[in-house]
DNA sequence: TATTTTAGTTGACACTGTCAACAATATTAA
DNA sequence: TTAATATTGTTGACAGTGTCAACTAAAATA
């Protein structure tokens, strides 16, 4: 469990390591920096010459997450078409998702804490925003009315997205008895009606 | 701040009411028994009198968010025409919200701490969910494909409603750069959205 | 080589949730 | 009425937490 003998190479990056397995573990809410500094076999306080606070090592580690997300969505499969295109990033972003549920809760389900080193953080996850952003604006083209619902149609596929894998995860799904027929065609008919509601906005 | 001389008359239900202005105040990550319990100038262990541990003090305080949130989509003005009614409670949705994020977050955006005096507020949670049912009924039938199609379109209203509600009130939000016209009109973009995607699916 | 910076240590402090033992008051049984 | 019991509070302790301060050793720099 501990690695009492290996020396650590780069504690500042093992420490994010450490702790994302301590979250995972545990929960965020209790993740604790004396665990963190145990696991690596290092005094409690080593840590702290890296990170401020628990809250800076937590920023960090959220950062990570948002880097790995952006460079999901980047590597999805791209098409000329950009209707295709757009529903191929939607598929990406679910699956990010499903197959992340923890991290996901990470960079959307808790609050960021607030740490000046934020700065980085933030860049990454207005990066994911801007890939939906350029698919979009291929679709609207480039005149400043475009501009204006580029964003807008970001706002309500972000909304779509975030809302259905959000509450897929949340503890009330469980409770709700749904069909199985239901449960697993939530996601498709999601995907549909904003298809059909983009489609209609498009050919105005 | 504190009442250190007025005797409590129903330890419970203050306990509650107290929890809930300490997470207003602080954050729910920084509820402490203790806090509550100095503000109501009682002993550190008088709480564990009628809650077994923080969790299920906190789990009562959500609890009781559910319950006012119910009655306040009951509380909608209500149509005859069911789209109409559809509007009226989407619009109720976001008040809520809008009105109350700290209660919203506690209801859907916190993880629900695992107690076993849960079932209330489970109750409480799938009782809401049963009120957009009812609307989306009136609209599909009752046969047994629209019982499918109910929950369906369900799902993909309260996907859009609360996603756009934990967006608009994330962290998020404010780093976008998003123009103020924009920013004003995205509930208003979802809800023409979600009509037009659902107005084509009932003509069929 | 002398000096300063870096990266780690140990020890202390106030704070937390919760267990245990005790006291007083209210309820119930005899 | 009196005795037994249950309810609702109290104080004190314990292990665990984040973080400040003072110290040490090694590395980088002058």
């Amino acid at each position: 469990m501990q690695n009492i003998n290996l020396p650590i190479i780069d504690l500042k990056q093992a420490c994010v390591k450490a702790a994302h397995e301590v979250i995972a573990e545990k929960g965020i809410e209790h993740l604790s920096l004396r665990d963190v500094a145990r696991k690596l076999g290092v005094s409690h306080q080593a840590p702290y010459r890296h990170y401020a606070s628990k809250d800076h090592l937590l920023a960090a580690v959220i950062a990570r997450c948002f880097r790995d997300f952006a460079s999901f969505l980047d590597a999805r499969q791209h098409f000329e078409d950009p209707e295709e295109d757009l529903a191929a990033m939607g598929g990406q972003y679910i699956a990010y998702a499903m197959q992340h549920p923890l991290e996901y809760r990470l960079m959307f389900g808790s609050t960021w804490p607030d740490t000046a080193s934020n700065s980085e953080l933030i860049r990454d996850a207005v990066h994911s925003f801007n890939i939906l952003r350029n698919v979009l604006a291929r679709m609207h083209g480039n005149s400043e009315a475009a501009l204006i619902n580029i964003d807008l149609d970001a706002m309500f596929i972000w909304s779509n997205m975030h809302g259905l894998v959000t509450i897929m995860q949340s503890d009330a799904m469980q409770y709700l008895d749904l069909v199985p027929h239901v449960k697993n065609n939530v996601p498709k008919h999601v995907f549909d009606m904003i298809c059909v509601a983009m489609k209609s906005r498009l050919s105005k």
